[in-house]
DNA sequence: GAGAGAGATGTTATAACATAACATTCCTTA
DNA sequence: TAAGGAATGTTATGTTATAACATCTCTCTC
C-alpha cells in the first residue's frame, strides 16, 4: 500500500481502464489476465512472477508458470503493467492510454515504485542517440533510491 | 568484435588501467579476477555468467557459478565492469577511472553495446528526483535499439 | 449444429540465472 | 611460524523463465 489513497478505487480505475483499452482495441482481457492484473494492482511494489504463481494457486489447483508469464507477455504487449529489470518484478502502469516510456524510480526501503513521462529525461536521451547514429526502440530507466516518506522516516527515527 | 578498432590493444588497456586502479586502491585484482575481466574485454557485447563458466572451464577442471559471480561482484564494486539488467549480461567498463553512471546504448542487432557519461541526461533524472523529494542512489539506464552500422548495413541489403 | 481455425490455457519438462552455507587454501603480517 | 583475513572451492539448492506439445473454447461459416 501506499501514500494514503484509496487504494481499492485506485485498483478498481485500473482495472476498468484496462477493460476499456482491450475493448477498444479488439483484445481479450480474459479471466486469467485480468486476475493476474488485478494482483499486479494489490500494491504499489514490484511483484514477482512466482509470487503471482503462488498467489493465484490453491490447494486443489496451481498454477504453472507458462500460464502467468503468458498472461504477464500479454499485459506488457498492451502497456498495461511494466517490467523492472533490475528486480525482476512488475508493477502495474498507471497511465495505460497513452505509448510511453517508463521512468521508474524504486524506494529501496518499503519498495514502492512511482512512475514519471518526464520529457526532460527523454529528450536528453534522444540527444545522445543522435549523436550516436542510433535508433531507439526502447529506453529502460530505473532509479534506485529512498523515496520521500522512508527518508523522513529514517530521520525520526 | 567491434568497429574496426585495434581490440587487442583495447583489452591491453583496459586491464592495464584495471591493474593500477586496483593497486592504487590496495585491491586484489586476482588471477581469476583478472580472467574473467579479460573474457569479459573480448568483446564490446554482453556477456552472460554461464558463457564466462563455460569459457573458464576445461576437461579437467569445471569452474563453478560462485567463483564466478564473486569475481564479477568484485568487478562491479570496483566500477571495471557493467551489468546490463536487461540482458542478464555484463559488459567492461570504459572509464573506470571515474566514478559514473552507466548509460548504455545496446544494438539488438550486433550485440555491441556503447557507453556514454552525458550530464544532460544525468541532470534530466535529478530533476526528477528533486521534484519527488526522491533520494537517489542508483540510475540504470539502457536504451535498446539498432546502432548506426547496423542501420547501414540494413539499408544496404 | 458440425467442423475448421484461431486464440487461450494446461501440462511436462527443463533451461538459464543466482546464491547460501560450509570447507579449504593462500597471503599477509605480527 | 602461527593467526587471521581474504579468496576460492564445493555441494546443494533457490529463483526466474521458456520450449514443446496437448487440450480447450470460442467464433464463424456452411
Amino acid at each position: 500500500m501506499d501514500h494514503e489513497h484509496n487504494h481499492d478505487a485506485c485498483i478498481e480505475q485500473a482495472l476498468s481502464s484496462a477493460d476499456e483499452i482491450c475493448a477498444r482495441r479488439g483484445v481479450r482481457l480474459t479471466p486469467m489476465r485480468r486476475k493476474v492484473l488485478e494482483r499486479i494492482w494489490q500494491s504499489h511494489e514490484a511483484i514477482k512472477a512466482y509470487d503471482l504463481i503462488g498467489q493465484l494457486s490453491s490447494a486443489d489447483r496451481t498454477v504453472k508458470p507458462p500460464t502467468v508469464y503468458r498472461a504477464l507477455d500479454f499485459l506488457l504487449e498492451q502497456g498495461l503493467i511494466h517490467r523492472i529489470e533490475s528486480l525482476n518484478g512488475f508493477v502495474g502502469c498507471d497511465r495505460p492510454q497513452k505509448a510511453h516510456q517508463s521512468q521508474l524510480f524504486i524506494c529501496r526501503d518499503c519498495g514502492h515504485v512511482s512512475e514519471c513521462g518526464d520529457e526532460g529525461i527523454r529528450r536528453a536521451l534522444d540527444r545522445e542517440a543522435a549523436r550516436q547514429g542510433f535508433h531507439t526502440e526502447a529506453r529502460i530507466v530505473e532509479v534506485r533510491g529512498l523515496c520521500a516518506r522512508c527518508q523522513d522516516r529514517a530521520a525520526h527515527a
